[in-house]
DNA sequence: TTTAGCACTCAAGCCAACGGAGTGCTAACC
DNA sequence: GGTTAGCACTCCGTTGGCTTGAGTGCTAAA
């Protein structure tokens, strides 16, 4: 691909920024305007043809102005990404909407997701932590029903899972307790990703020394973690701010799109592939990523994390018409913000 | 009013049910064909022309037919709300779809909201069970960050609830650990209902014997149970079939009608004014209900229990313009089954 | 290489005409 | 007196032609 000069650069983007503005198709007039009429606008004609052949650009029919594809997009994208800081007086508000939050962790991952929403008038998400990025804290067994246990897995970090296990056979709520005190200093300030492990080598001690209800329990455990690691969550906030854009404003794109939206796994698929430790702000346009009902979008995300552990991934998602350069800052900001609410709350 | 004689009803009933199925104003014409024959169109035209007079009937404009008022509606929801049984294929059908549902309650929910929509091709909502209703089983203490205390509530019916109380003091586990064996002994077997009276004397009696630790942990237990007891949650799926609504196809509406959804509280209040005890079926029009937002949909819904008591509502939000006499069942069907397996797991 | 000029294209808005569904009313009918 | 046929009238939705305006590509001159 020929490198673009000086020129055909400044072109692209005038073409580029005024789409995403207004949303139309951008002529040569109205960029020969922009460019302060140094050039004409049958110059920018021949120039924008060029862009056309390069696949820049395209026009959606002859007779009207030129938009960007999505291979045009991205390099504006890439250009503008550097990030500027975000104002004082944003800052403030968004610090602000953490004030009032519970020390519940899902309230605060959902507060961000409501945050995004709010400040991008965008849809907010906040793709709910890896587990196993997560330290293990408490593990507790209930005996619900005679032949029913409830599990329940508390993070350091305060993120709770319970899940039920069907037990074949009876089993008392003493039994559970003698084990489950052992269980957990077993697994004491162990990376969930290494519990399974942990547990494996043990179950097969436990054997060894015939130890049954101990291998019973731990068994039990195993089968509640696999299930919680199994377990991915989001939150989303917002999911209407997309019906003010005009491009929904069409009822079929509009029902591919929430319907999109209403399958989580598809959304949880995307945002895991933006989980990058250590990144800074990251877009996916919806073309770029497999999930094909999600094309006409455009997620601007980044992860956020608790020291050096890349926790989860939160977000903004938009048609890929959006306000890019006033979006970036904010998203960047929140996830730093969170990252600094969960770094300090829990030691 | 005067009263309806037998050829008014038929003829509303006609109008009625020939307007739910095809959505378009219904003409005399077509009554009249409907009807066998046995009457001209013009007989029609002067029936449905008192029937509009008694404001059951409504033109959308002149020279067209005739569509149902909500009274209208309403008289006619009435007459067919005696429930034929749903069909024995049918029953299977959901009956299958509960089978490979995990014990967890909050999966089983879920499951049910899905098989509501799924069925009726409207969406389908599930309120969370009342906490009040439910019977406590177990409460746990653990100690997140010194000033920070994590209690886990666990209902008899596998409802968890967790909570994060900031506490103004360092409290250590050992002390937590000492008392919520006491606590667990003091509200074995009671309703959540009476829970809060029996703490709150319990604390009284503390205090009188200066036991001040213990009437801290019941502190901590009460903080817990409030916020336990405020939240409400309710499980939606489906949403996008509702876009499938002819009537939804406009853009305005729809917005209107999504974000009524995205906030959940409002439905939430309108689901809890369904919930009655021992009730079969119940249909709420939105303009009866007092939310503004949902006045273009309708609520077919019904009370799931466990034993005697009323624990929550399911149901289904379309268009008011839907086929109930097919959803009905459905929705009373579904309610009985998941009331059989809530009984049926945990005794 | 840039620019002015011109012919051409196409979407979108406007308007008038038309057809069809349905009504209300009147006068005849049983 | 209730029922029906007939008719004039109303109103919506669609169709198709027309116009307008934004924008293009090409050519020839600067």
């Amino acid at each position: 691909m020929n490198e673009l000069n000086e020129r055909d650069q400044k072109v692209l983007d005038a073409v580029i920024s005024g789409y995403l503005k207004s949303g139309d198709p951008v002529g040569s007039r109205t960029v020969s305007k922009n460019y302060g009429g140094k050039v004409s606008s049958a110059t920018i004609r021949n120039v924008m043809a060029d862009l056309e052949e390069m696949g820049l650009l395209q026009q959606p029919h002859t007779s009207a102005g030129r938009i960007p594809t999505d291979r045009g997009l991205r390099l504006y994208l890439d250009s503008i990404i550097q990030l500027e800081q975000l104002d004082q007086k944003q800052r403030q508000l968004i610090r602000g909407a953490y004030e009032q939050t519970s020390g519940a962790i899902e309230d605060l991952l959902r507060r961000t997701s409501k945050v995004l929403s709010v400040f991008c008038r965008q849809a907010g998400v906040v793709l709910w932590p890896k587990f196993e990025a997560t330290v293990f804290k408490h593990i507790e067994f209930i005996r619900l029903t005679p032949r029913q246990i409830m599990v329940i897995l508390i993070s350091k970090s305060g993120l709770v899972e319970h899940s039920v296990i069907d037990w074949g056979e009876v089993i008392s709520q003493e039994t559970l307790d003698k084990y489950s005190d052992q269980v957990n200093e077993l697994l004491k300030d162990l990376p969930l990703g290494e519990v399974k492990a942990r547990i494996l080598k043990q179950m097969k001690d436990a054997k060894a020394t015939f130890d049954q209800l101990f291998t019973k329990t731990l068994n039990i455990a195993q089968q509640a973690l696999q299930t919680t690691l199994d377990n991915s969550n989001i939150y989303i906030e917002g999911q209407t701010n997309l019906l003010n854009s005009p491009e929904f404003s069409d009822v079929g794109r509009m029902r591919k799109l929430l319907q999109a939206f209403e399958d989580k796994s598809r959304l949880i698929r995307l945002l895991d592939t933006a989980l990058n430790p250590g990144g800074r702000v990251q877009i996916i346009l919806g073309s770029e990523s497999e999930v094909r009902e999600l094309e006409e979008v455009s997620l601007i995300s980044s992860t956020y994390s608790r020291g050096e552990t890349a926790l989860g991934v939160l977000g903004v998602i938009g048609p890929l018409r959006m306000d890019y350069s006033r979006i970036i800052p904010i998203v960047d900001f929140t996830a730093r913000s969170l990252s600094n609410l969960l770094a300090e709350e829990r030691n």
